[in-house]
DNA sequence: CGCCGCATTGACGTTCGTCAAGTCTAGTGG
DNA sequence: CCACTAGACTTGACGAACGTCAATGCGGCG
């Protein structure tokens, strides 16, 4: 069980991930943890482009990132995608996967990633064994419509400008909880993604980039991003005003 | 316990709700669904216009309708509304609230209403020992996560006549599976809350709508809308392309 | 070196927001 | 019973923001 023929399996214990605080295993003894890790039943890595499922697939685990970075997307029946949404490492994806039975999103590499397989139905059973462990999977699951709201408001509401900072200043905020910068950041996804998940057209993406760093707000290199006045880049978020 | 001084709290059995089949108790035993009934603490009658919660209210208990319609919007720090849903008979407010313990929107009747309360803890405990029920816990959340990911589509790619289209098709669907007509509606909001739903002006909502009318789509007296050409109405929805 | 995908920039057009005037309905009080 | 008013809604004229189309730049890779 432990090493796999084809190499993209591996396991390795929730107890000694560096995640343990920030994934499953919130405010569990070591015993539980033992019992949290033999429900993730295996790891994947997985090459920046490979999808970990897609719209339609049977739904059977949950996934937590190990490392790496995804996007969520939507394609809908007509063949346009929007984007739901980057996950970066602690995070759970397949979430949506849980009504149906079935995926209804595709979940996309946007770097080499390590995702740790969450099997669904052990999942139920720990959550009635171990208390408090329920509490927590309703909060992840309430977390991601507070988060989903939020995206509504900005596509709702605000200008481009508004969006790129709200956008640029939500993932730096992630990241740096992750131990990165607070003023860096590479964007490991196209400049069409960002426009899909933003509501805007790729060209109005490139155009809000420039004009930030006009007004001296950020630096950016191909997808490296610097945030040079993040006072003035969470003004900017603040002014919706369509 | 079953009548209360005023007059706004009363108390009836889940299993002699008309809603059994769609709201919390979905393949349920008689016995379980005893159980379920108590943790049903209380109902509420609401006039048009009271809240049910509030932002930064303490979240302790999950609402389903019995009767009514309800919005849900968030305030925005400064002071703007985003409305992120309106939610019919049998469906569940409040679950943005598990996250912070807090609830983060508001929930305001759009009409003489009647909501369950749901005591959240003890949801959680009965969702440990009747199995299925814990199942149908997870899916009201993804459904809603589902949901919400729909309206992220419509407001990051559509353009306001597919919007208006959309919202109008899946309004009067949901009433039709609780017994309503199939093309008939009556809209229980202010075009300004239809607006902040859809994220576009008072101004343009009435435009809309009047085109549609133009185009022999619909027909419109005040807030009673007749559909008088579903398969338009629904190609429109599809034509995206903002 | 030259290709390819991604990104930027410019010119132009469409859609939707803004501002302002006006209509309709329900509710109130004479 | 009718005039009066307030709030919700509609309509028109105009402008700003963003989408569209097209040309060009740029870095990575065979």
């Amino acid at each position: 069980m432990d090493t796999q023929s084809d190499g993209r399996k591996v396991k390795v214990a929730c107890s000694s991930c560096n995640l343990r605080d920030a994934c499953l295993p919130v405010g569990i003894s070591p015993s539980e943890l033992l019992q949290i890790s033999k429900m993730v039943s295996s790891q994947i890595r997985m090459m920046r482009g490979d999808k970990l499922f897609q719209n339609g697939e049977k739904f059977k685990a949950l996934y937590s990132i190990r490392s790496g970075v995804f996007k969520t997307s939507f394609t809908s029946p007509d063949g346009r995608e929007q984007v739901t949404g980057f996950q970066l490492a602690g995070e759970i994806m397949g979430l949506d996967g849980i009504v149906h039975d079935h995926h209804t999103c595709d979940a996309t590499a946007l770097e080499d990633s390590e995702v740790c397989v969450i099997n669904y139905e052990h999942l139920e059973q720990l959550s009635r064994e171990i208390i408090g462990f329920q509490r927590h999977i309703h909060k992840i699951l309430s977390r991601e419509i507070l988060s989903d709201h939020g995206v509504m408001l900005l596509l709702g509401s605000m200008r481009a400008e508004a969006r790129v900072a709200t956008f640029l200043i939500n993932l730096v905020q992630r990241l740096h909880a992750r131990g990165f910068s607070s003023s860096e950041l590479v964007l490991r996804m196209t400049r069409e993604d960002i426009g899909s998940y933003l509501g805007m057209k790729i060209e109005t993406v490139s155009r809000t980039f420039s004009k930030l760093i006009e007004e001296g707000v950020i630096e950016v290199k191909q997808r490296h991003v610097r945030i040079l006045n993040k006072e003035a880049l969470k003004r900017l978020a603040e002014l919706h005003d369509k």
